[in-house]
DNA sequence: AACGATTCGTGAAACGTTTCACGACCCTGT
DNA sequence: ACAGGGTCGTGAAACGTTTCACGAATCGTT
């Protein structure tokens, strides 16, 4: 970057023949007469000017830019999520510096520091590390995971959302379900996709069982399960919630592989809204996360102005949505 | 974020009971004797200070972050280049500012300007907008996209991927090769997929024919051509290559629609290499961009101390990779 | 017509670094 | 023992903004 090719904002005042003070107001939205406003805008203009936002950031604080922590950017679901808060910050003229962690704790604190070392303005953090020291300099808002009333948390509708898989599992006919779940055993909101499951299954009284398994275990245990629980070729468990959607692939593939038909023989809702390409057919049933909302909704509590008073737990509702693939009726639901 | 909280350098100075430019050299890994450093770090370290880098950045022009323009986030190939790019600039110990723009020329070039504006120490783009203008200012390495000598470019070998998709499709036993394309006509390099299939079937005299559309046109031409050549229930061209993973589906599914069996009767090779979740089951046969490397080049390049020197356009070499989802077998390649 | 209140542009100080000319100190060679 | 050269820590100046106390100008009131 070349130095001393860049105009100042004391050229720009120079060139206006105002002072230094007064292109500074002009560039912050605070108010000025008209005829003043007019010229520095047009000596701005001229000269090429732009604000410098590391002398900006020095000197007032506030930098424009807030970090997102993900574990990963790849996973569907996070990279949805990369893209909507890349935009909801945009409409509000921030910029987003993104950070993977690869879900390593030391990775997840080190990035923490490095964002409260570069400044950012806050910080949306995606992270499953139950350890995290949140630093109470820097605003911070948690998505799916809850740190406690005084880190507000956006999630989307766990318990609800397993409430709807049954519902819906029901009204597609389905006696008796099953609830599968692999992944770290951690605090997180998405545990309570489990509680709803459960809990409405109670309420209803509708047979169901449930197969939890830590990342270690892989998935076999799944195709065991499935194999395992199948009676004159039907299977015992005729509707199958996944914890996500990802699982809700290999199940339908374990299905397949044991010869079983879904929709005729066993049903299967997914859970996160994976999408092919953005467009709006997902590969799967699934109770689909509001991602923009979720985005928009950290967005906006992050850069509230008073923080006397944010919620701790704000749950966006999700919704059903029956696969379909391009390949009409490939699951058929 | 509290201020005057935060320990400067004069503090931690003092601290240490050495001078101010002691402690700069120090955080700069400029040679200092080893008991002042000890002195300086452990001063640091008991008043918990952080280089504040908008004032490094302010001062040294120089900001530890670089940034990344992306059209959007959620595209599984975009959204690995984003991660493995973040990854690649942090084992540098930088950060990485992502912008989705949509593909708005306006947005783009908007975007560009809010890069240079935060004064990022650099850009890596990739961006199909033929008239984005590039500041000589900042460091820019393009993706998939050539502007010219003067602009740094680092792609996949597009046209040996042409060539590699006919060789496989050859293999295979195809013995009449179709290519598909949809999407705005840029002067990207994805355009040498065209260049490399027709070259190499005309080297080696296979009948081929392309079918490439605009955006607007919308899929249903490539089901029509499809549809129009069937002879006696079997398709006239029995290898399609598809100039992406994304049409590849579509085409898949419309095969099936039409009652074709894939890879019984016509195969279907894509291009990116979209995977699911991140490991190493692809949706379908494909020709794998190399993300990684791309990604760790593009940096490579971008900050590289000598610039005096570089190369305009850098071709990475892509795989064949043959789908295998976990339904097994699905695609059956 | 004169005075107080209000509005609004002014310019210097400060933000926390990096850089660089300077000088203190030590080592070597005669 | 002294001069010359080299090493290395020092501290002030500068980076480009924001902020704020100050004073000039304007307006309304008595």
């Amino acid at each position: 970057m070349k130095r001393g090719t860049m105009p100042t904002m004391k050229d720009v005042a120079r060139e206006a023949g105002v002072a230094l003070g007064t292109v500074s107001k002009v560039f912050n939205d605070i108010p000025v007469g008209e005829s003043y406003r007019q010229r520095v805008l047009d000596a701005a203009q001229s000269l090429g000017y732009q604000v410098n936002s590391y002398a900006r950031g020095l000197k007032a604080g506030r930098t424009g830019t807030a970090a997102l922590i993900l574990p990963n950017a790849y996973d569907p679901y996070f990279a949805a999520l990369a893209d909507n808060v890349c935009q909801a910050l945009a409409r509000r003229g921030y910029r987003m510096l993104l950070t993977v962690t690869g879900s390593d704790p030391d990775a997840e604190q080190q990035c923490i520091r490095m964002v409260e070392q570069n400044k950012v303005d806050g910080v949306i953090g995606l992270t499953y590390n139950p350890a995290l020291e949140i630093s109470p300099d820097v605003p911070f808002v948690s998505i799916d995971r809850y740190f406690g009333p005084a880190v507000p948390c956006v999630a989307s509708d766990n318990f609800g959302g397993g409430q709807l898989a049954v519902e819906k599992l029901t009204e597609l006919g389905c006696k008796r379900l099953a609830f599968f779940r692999i992944g770290t055993d951690v605090p997180g909101e998405p545990d309570k996709r489990l509680g709803g499951f459960q809990t409405t299954c109670q309420q209803r009284g509708i047979e169901h069982t449930t197969l939890v398994l830590n990342d270690r275990d892989g998935y076999e245990p799944f195709r065991t399960f499935l194999r395992e629980h199948i009676q004159d070729g039907r299977p015992e468990y005729d509707g199958i919630f996944c914890n996500t959607d990802r699982l809700a692939f290999y199940v339908l593939a374990m299905l397949e592989d044991l010869g079983l038909r879904v929709p005729e023989d066993v049903q299967v809702v997914g859970f996160d809204g994976v999408r092919q390409f953005g467009n709006d057919v997902y590969y799967c049933s699934t109770i689909v996360q509001p991602v923009a909302q979720i985005a928009e909704t950290s967005v906006d509590i992050l850069l509230r102005e008073d923080r006397s008073d944010l919620p701790s737990l704000i749950c966006l509702p999700v919704a059903y949505t029956p696969g379909g693939t391009t390949r009409d009726g490939e699951h058929g639901q």
